[in-house]
DNA sequence: ACTCCGACTCGTACTTAGTACGACGTACAT
DNA sequence: ATGTACGTCGTACTAAGTACGAGTCGGAGT
């Protein structure tokens, strides 16, 4: 009695529950076990698709890189840099647990081979050199990179959690000024959100390699 | 027989093997067995002087950032900034590990208070306002973590590396133009070292933050 | 000096997790 | 129908965190 034909495993579907699981869950209720059984599968079926679970982490890693927007060439280099910086961040938001994996994941998948050649292309024809580009590049990437992971530090999660928490830090700072002043003249003041950081950041930085490309042409 | 006399386990001493430990052989060694077997102890005595190993997980954070120089009030502010900053990727760099903790840990310990407070403090007398500061505050942790999360993530580790890893590479970019002349034209000439990137961004967010500053005085 | 106490250490054991091994089943080509 | 190849799973081993309670030891109070 075929009631519930079973749908055969695929690597596929065991990188998509992985990733819903790590979404929804975060990294710690990635277990094998806990994979299977949200594919209605037992353990040891995941290892005819995936060689274990560090692959599964790469594939991961690579799959978040393949969410990040590819700089779009019809766009000024500027607004191109802008725009795939600021999804680099978007992403590492929508997937705190991938800022962790980073570090550790040094297996490099074809989506993000794809993507450092296009931010390559984008900054080649933009008129850097090749050293340039590859300034420019670290210094994008350091940005916003440590922009997300200082995000995914933050023991608030948005503008809305900020005053609940920031009280609880009232007595912490008490001996620090300066941490004092900060969270009572600005952390705490209505629509302070640190999101915001990102884009000013983001435009000083875009300046300091606007300048640098005029001053030194490839 | 006294011959070997039990020198007492401290929670410093815990400490500093844990770091010990994690430096040698990466954060994956850390586990309460080996800890205690490196001490010279059995895993449950460990909890008279941790509560578990999160605790030390924590600790070990706070530690490294006791590590990283605090900025020096008598520099002019654009040094101090630099010099701490780059401290920050060299302790950073020196412990590896260091950067995937900072994701996980949100409680900041005593050494990571004192440090914001005199990061703050060293921008606001500069003529920082208190926005001012939190922006630069922002771009310039952005940027360092970024970078040691970069390094950390490189596959090789310092410039001797590079060629044999490079070469490695060499068919992997087949299809990548421009990743392919990146390798070739920079990053497998001789001299190359990705450290030497860092000082390269680091002038250009000091600019930056130069041109804030005069430009919008606190 | 003896006893008692509290701090520390440890033996045992339970739980969760990754995964090796080999048996089993099922679909499809012959 | 039957054999083959692939996919699934039962069993079980190992590593790791840590709860519980018993054993130990040095010093304080009598």
């Amino acid at each position: 009695m075929p009631a519930t034909r079973r749908i055969p495993l695929t690597r596929e579907r065991v990188l998509t529950a992985s990733v819903a699981l790590v979404d929804g869950a975060g990294l710690g209720a990635l277990t094998m076990r806990a994979l299977a059984a949200s594919l209605d599968v037992k353990p040891m079926s995941l290892y005819h698709h995936v060689r274990n679970k560090d692959e599964i982490l790469d594939l991961l890693v690579d799959g978040v890189f393949g969410e990040i927007e590819l700089p779009d060439d019809d766009l000024p280099w500027r607004d191109a840099l802008r725009l795939r910086t600021a999804s680099v961040r978007q992403v590492l938001g929508r997937h705190r647990w991938a800022i962790g994996l980073l570090e550790s994941r040094l297996n490099a998948g074809p989506a993000t081979l794809r993507h450092h050649d296009a931010m390559l292309g984008v900054m080649r024809r933009a008129g850097f050199g090749v050293a340039g580009a590859a300034h420019a590049y670290a210094l994008l990437d350091s940005y916003a990179y440590g922009f997300a992971l200082q995000e995914a530090t933050l023991p608030f999660d948005g503008a809305d959690e900020v005053a609940t928490v920031a009280e609880g830090f009232a007595d912490a700072v008490a001996g620090y000024p300066y941490l004092a002043e900060m969270l009572h003249a600005h952390v705490m003041q209505p629509g302070y959100d640190f999101a915001l950081e990102f884009d000013i950041g983001l435009d000083l930085v875009l300046d300091a390699l606007e300048r640098w490309r005029t001053e030194r042409p490839a």
